[in-house]
RNA sequence: GGAGAGAUGGCUGAGCGGUCUAAGGCAGCGGUCUUGAAAACCGCCGUAGGUUCCACCUACCGUGGGUUCGAAUCCCACUCUCUCCGCCA
């Protein structure tokens, strides 16, 4: 969400960029309801300054009563069309999406997106390499069959060591993330209506989201919803930021309309985990915080020795709250392709005005947050140490940064 | 789940139909005093929106409605918090 004044003062590149990012608001329309909704406020203002000034002649002129009695009727009619509008403008800025860096490539979809760097060496197998669904299952470690038993298509276990594997990665992770100035969470797994809307899960991905029957609450897709939910609402102090959060949770996503789309393995499920970087810094930093989540999501990548690479993600392959947005692509080599790990989105002031959280320095100067959602690490990452560390005889080693915490230093079949 | 109490500015805490943006205190900011600091004294000290923008107007006392010429104050609903009881990882 941006600031509405900037479409009043500069309405072509508003339109221009929700035309760029296929947004089907009809921005015309919407600035013409602004008009009138900018009249009637100062109509409404007035009418009210004029009753309240009459009313505090009421006592000693008995008269003022009865004008201000007729008042009221044209007043209330006014007041009415100014909340209708008022809520119309809401919902139409609630679908507008945010402005966009000019570093963002053209293009429709993720094969348009513009590739950075490679890093890391492939490994080259003597044998026919597996993808992580063979060698979890041969390893007994993945176990989708008992996952739809139990829950439904699209959930799965982890058993035994990839269990444990898992369990380390994400341990060793939030370690990482702490020592770089993160301040670790356990986040609820469920938030309200508010807290997706403020995020910009809603109305966007409202497919998306699991719904508590009866209840203002839904499974997170994401501690990128509680994270940035924290603040709501509140006023953070300039010298405080910024502030780093970091958390390890499930999240859920209901994955409408994707089936069939990359279903090997367990790639696209319902719940996976995750742990994610959030930062909340002044707006003059978020293009560096934004580069920091990228450095750290690189060097976990490293050390975890994955072989990816970084791409800049284009116009047509970014949600509508993003400004810029990265995406690392692991290799995996059972696959024999590059699929998407990690995204880093700069979503500027998008969610911090949705939700309220501003900031206030020393001098009294006031504005929304920028924040930085950017993932750390998640199952899919196991997925691919699964398919680089895979050996001839259907073993998978473990990374050396792991080994303290698995306690053993390979995953051999039984 | 049952019973009760309560939600006011950064905090604390008055306010019970008009003189309320809201007393008092604390914290904060500026000044006097002082070699400097403390103390004391004086002043300032909410957010957002609109406009004819060094000024004025409007809204906001948990949220949403209602009564009234006029609501922080009265009525209704909801949310949240606290205390006690029950249950429980």
């Amino acid at each position: 969400m941006f600031d509405i004044k900037l479409m009043r003062e500069n309405l072509e590149m508003v339109k221009a960029n929700a035309l760029r990012r296929g947004c089907d608001v009809d921005v015309d329309a919407l600035a013409a309801m602004d008009k009138e909704y900018l009249g009637l406020i100062k109509e409404v203002e007035d009418l009210r300054a004029e009753r309240n000034r009459l009313s505090k002649e009421c006592q000693k002129n008995p008269e003022a009563r009865e004008i201000v009695k007729t008042m009221k009727v044209t007043l209330g009619e006014k007041e009415t069309r100014m909340t209708e509008l008022k809520a119309k403008i809401d919902e139409q800025m609630s679908w507008m999406p945010n402005l966009l860096s000019d570093e963002v490539p053209d293009g429709a979809d993720d094969k348009d997106n513009a590739v950075i760097k490679h890093v890391g060496k492939k490994p080259e197998f003597a044998f026919k390499g597996l993808d992580h669904q063979e060698i979890g299952e041969k390893l007994g470690i993945i176990d989708t069959a008992r996952g739809a038993k139990v829950a439904a298509s699209g959930f799965y276990y982890w058993v035994g060591k990839g269990a444990q594997l898992t369990q380390a990665m994400y341990f060793w992770a939030q370690k990482e993330l702490v020592a770089r100035g993160f301040t670790l969470f356990m986040s609820p797994c469920l938030a309200k209506e508010r807290t997706l809307y403020g995020t910009g899960y809603l109305p966007f991905f409202s497919d998306q989201t699991y719904l508590i029957q009866g209840e203002d609450l839904a499974l997170i897709g994401t501690s990128e919803q509680t994270l940035v939910g924290y603040h709501t609402d509140e006023t953070l102090e300039a010298e405080s930021l910024p502030l780093r959060y970091t958390a390890y949770t499930p999240c859920f996503r209901t994955e409408a309309g994707s089936y069939g789309k990359e279903s090997r393995g367990i790639f696209r499920v319902h719940q996976f985990h995750k742990v994610e970087q959030i930062i909340f810094c002044l707006p003059e930093d978020s293009p560096a915080c934004h580069e920091e989540c990228l450095v750290n999501e690189e060097y976990l990548l490293q050390q975890l020795g994955i072989p990816y690479r970084v791409v800049n993600v284009c116009v047509g392959d970014m949600g509508a709250p993003g400004y810029k947005k990265y995406d690392i692509e692991a290799w995996y080599p059972g696959f024999g392709s590059y699929r998407e790990v990690t995204s880093n989105t700069n979503l500027t002031e998008f969610q911090s005005r949705r939700l309220n959280i501003r900031y206030k320095d020393k001098e009294g100067n006031r504005g929304f947050v920028h924040t930085i959602s950017a993932t750390g690490l998640t199952d899919r990452v196991v997925c691919a140490i699964l398919e680089n560390y895979q050996q001839e005889d259907g073993s998978v080693v473990v990374p050396e940064v792991l080994r303290p915490y698995t306690g053993f230093d390979v995953i051999a079949p039984n």
